[in-house]
DNA sequence: CCTAATCAGTGGACAAAGTCCACCGAAACC
DNA sequence: GGTTTCGGTGGACTTTGTCCACTGATTAGG
C-alpha cells in the first residue's frame, strides 16, 4: 500500500476534477474569460493583499514569465492593479480592484461548493486531517 | 480552518511540484520526449494490463480526444500497442510493449523518489492516512 | 427484427498553460 | 565601484486541454 504512483495519480485526478468542476460552474459567471488559473490567482490575491508577483510565482509554483503574462491579462480585464513598491524599486505590488473583488466574491462560493462536492465521500474529521497534512508541503 | 480555497491551492501546488520534480529528473532518461503525461499513462498501463482507452479517460479525467492523441503518439514511439477487443468491436485494448515496460521500470523509481521527497515532511503514519483519504475520491 | 439511442474512439480547430532562455534595471555584497 | 543576485519582462515555442462533429459497433424499445 501507499503506492506512490497510485497516489500521484489520485492527486492529479483530484486537481483535474477540481478544475473541471470550477470550469463547469463558472462558465455562466466568467464573462471576461478569466479561466481557472486566473480565478485561482485572484482568490489568492484576495487573501493576501498587496502581494508582489514573485510571491504568487512561488505559491503556485509556476514560471515567472507565465505569471507575468497571467497578471497582465488580469490587469487588462480590470481585475487587479499594480503599484510600485515603495521599499524596493524592483517589485510591483498587486492588488484586487473592486471589480476583481466582486468577481472573487462570486466565484469563491462556487469554488467552495466544488471542493465540498469532491470531499463529500470523506467524513469531516478526516477532511481536517487531510488539510493539516497538505499544510506541511 | 479547512478553508476550501487554501486547500485547492495546496493540492494544485502539490501536483505542480510533482510534475516539476518528475520533469527535472526525467529529462535525462526521457529521450523519446514522452513527457509527464505520457509517463503517467504508461505507468497506469503498467498496473492494469490490457486496458481500453475509455478507462484511461475516466481514470485521468481527461478528454477522450486528447487521450486518443496521447495514446497515438505513445504508440508511434513504440511504448504501447493496441489490439481489438474480442468481446466488443468498438473497443481497442492497450498494453505496454517491452520497450514501454522498460521505460516504466526506469521512471517509476524516479517517480517514487519524487513523491517521497514531497512527502518527506509528513510522518509515515500520516502518509497512510493521506493515501487512504485520496482513495475515496 | 429494425429502428433509435448509446457508446468507444477519431479528427479538426483552436485556446490555454507551461517551458526555456535571454534580457533589463534595481539592490545587495563585498 | 564592479559583480552577483533578484524581480520582472518578453520572445518563441511545446505540451495540454476544450469543443464539437462524426463514424461504426451495440444495446434497447417496440
Amino acid at each position: 500500500m501507499t503506492d506512490p504512483i497510485a497516489l500521484a495519480l489520485q492527486v492529479d485526478r483530484f486537481v483535474r476534477r477540481l478544475h473541471g468542476g470550477i470550469h463547469a460552474r463558472a462558465t455562466a459567471v466568467d464573462h471576461d474569460r478569466i479561466g481557472p488559473m486566473g480565478g485561482m490567482i485572484l482568490m489568492a490575491l484576495a487573501e493576501r493583499e498587496r502581494t508582489p508577483l514573485h510571491r504568487l510565482v512561488e505559491d503556485f509554483a509556476r514560471d515567472k514569465s507565465q505569471m507575468t503574462r497571467m497578471v497582465r491579462t488580469l490587469e487588462d480585464k480590470g481585475m487587479l492593479d499594480r503599484a510600485p513598491c515603495p521599499d524596493d524599486g524592483r517589485v510591483t505590488l498587486l492588488g484586487l480592484t473592486p471589480k476583481g473583488r466582486a468577481f472573487v466574491a462570486q466565484i469563491s462560493s462556487l469554488m467552495a461548493e466544488v471542493v465540498d462536492d469532491l470531499l463529500a465521500p470523506v467524513p469531516p474529521e478526516d477532511r481536517a486531517a487531510f488539510a493539516a497534512i497538505l499544510d506541511r508541503l
